[in-house]
DNA sequence: CCTGCAATTATACACTTGCATAATTACAGA
DNA sequence: TCTGTAATTATGCAAGTGTATAATTGCAGG
């Protein structure tokens, strides 16, 4: 009769290091992003994970950490699905870059989910260093990124490449910005096509004409 | 004897109810600012607005409250902020959007503070209907305002309208947050150029020759 | 079936938070 | 100068915070 209706202690299963870590990571990740930071406190974050909260300081020196990592892993998460759109074959150089600023303004990179992590976390990469560091090499990599993409429509001096660059980089990240603001404000792909049609005119070609996937919706 | 070198009760002066409320405003704003919405703290609001923390909850129903009304006021200044170069003569339609946007990329419009006040609020919008009137309000409001500079420049039909107006709020909102959030990776007046030649663009118009300041510096 | 150890839980603690309430005091008006 | 009162401060409290540490327990190896 011992333990009925009283508070039993908690079963549970031990599982790998790795898998414990990403699953505390994803569950601040979440917290952040629905919540903001004060959201996401070691009790919440445990719960999420179904864990206790002592477990967080077992994987992690502190909370401080976790939320360091998982800033980086987001970070990465981001950079990476960006990127992914350019794995497959492309036409041409501008079909390349009409894919790429498509992808940024649609599903998962245009995200109020993602806004609300990368807003949530402005504050603390203020103040910690290692974050900063972090965010800067993230940004300029998507930039020269961006930038590859329009150098290799044709031939352009170095200085004029940057200032395209940034502007190509400000509209997308305008577009993306009012679109994971307000998500019913806009037609299914109207974002999008604002979006190659701006970068065009900056750039003088017609992107739209050059991205395939209109017709699959 | 008694109160020597123990703790004596603070002096203070009777402030009129509007600049009480005013200053602990401002201190809220300031430091959800500088630090996030966690930095916000009753006591540290009222530190730096130089009273007891009772006092915010006798101008105030709660801290909530408080911030509320912090967010209006913040909202309300930016939208004053923006338009406030539009009170000025313009020779023209073209140098009036001119100006508008120039106004958006450069201080106090374009200001680290500012973009850590908006990043801060964003998730305090999400669940409070009140705040997100205001938003959504002050959004439309500042949107419409631009489609009607657009609409100044010569005729064009309501869709294409509200495509440009969306197209060049987003390049503004964009460089604003590149500039706000990197304020040392840019030249002096770098983003307000690259914003008017990508605003021109996307117009058709060369706004860059309409802008009257650029010898000022 | 043991047995040891690391993964996990439970408990406790000092500190902070927003809020309620009581005690003061500045200041206008007599 | 006195007095009333509203503005302001001081104090206290319950809930929540991150963290330290002790108590359990799942599970691999004999």
């Amino acid at each position: 009769m011992v333990g009925f209706m009283t508070g039993e202690r908690k079963k549970f299963t031990r599982e790998g290091e790795e898998r414990r870590r990403e699953a505390l990571i994803a569950a601040a990740l979440d917290l952040i992003a629905a919540g903001g930071p004060q959201a996401a406190t070691v009790r919440a974050i445990a719960d999420r994970a179904g864990v206790t909260p002592g477990l967080i300081r077992h994987y992690f020196r502190s909370k401080e950490d976790l939320v360091r990592e998982a800033y980086r892993a987001m970070m990465t998460a981001m950079s990476d699905d960006n990127a992914a759109v350019l794995q497959a074959p492309h036409p041409s150089a501008e079909a390349r870059l009409a894919a790429f600023v498509a992808a940024a303004l649609r599903p998962p990179v245009m995200d109020p989910h993602r806004m609300g992590l990368w807003a949530g976390f402005i504050h603390q990469v203020r103040g910690d260093p290692d974050m900063a560091a972090v965010h800067a090499e993230t940004y300029l990599g998507y930039r020269d990124l961006l930038e590859s993409l329009i150098a290799a429509l044709g031939p352009n001096d170095p200085a004029r490449l940057r200032a395209l660059a940034i502007a190509c980089n400000g509209v997308i990240d305008g577009l993306w910005l009012e679109g994971c603001a307000l998500p019913d404000a806009f037609a299914p792909r109207e974002l999008e096509t604002i979006g190659l049609q701006s970068v065009g005119a900056i750039l003088g070609r017609d992107l739209l004409a050059h991205l395939p996937e209109l017709e699959s919706d």
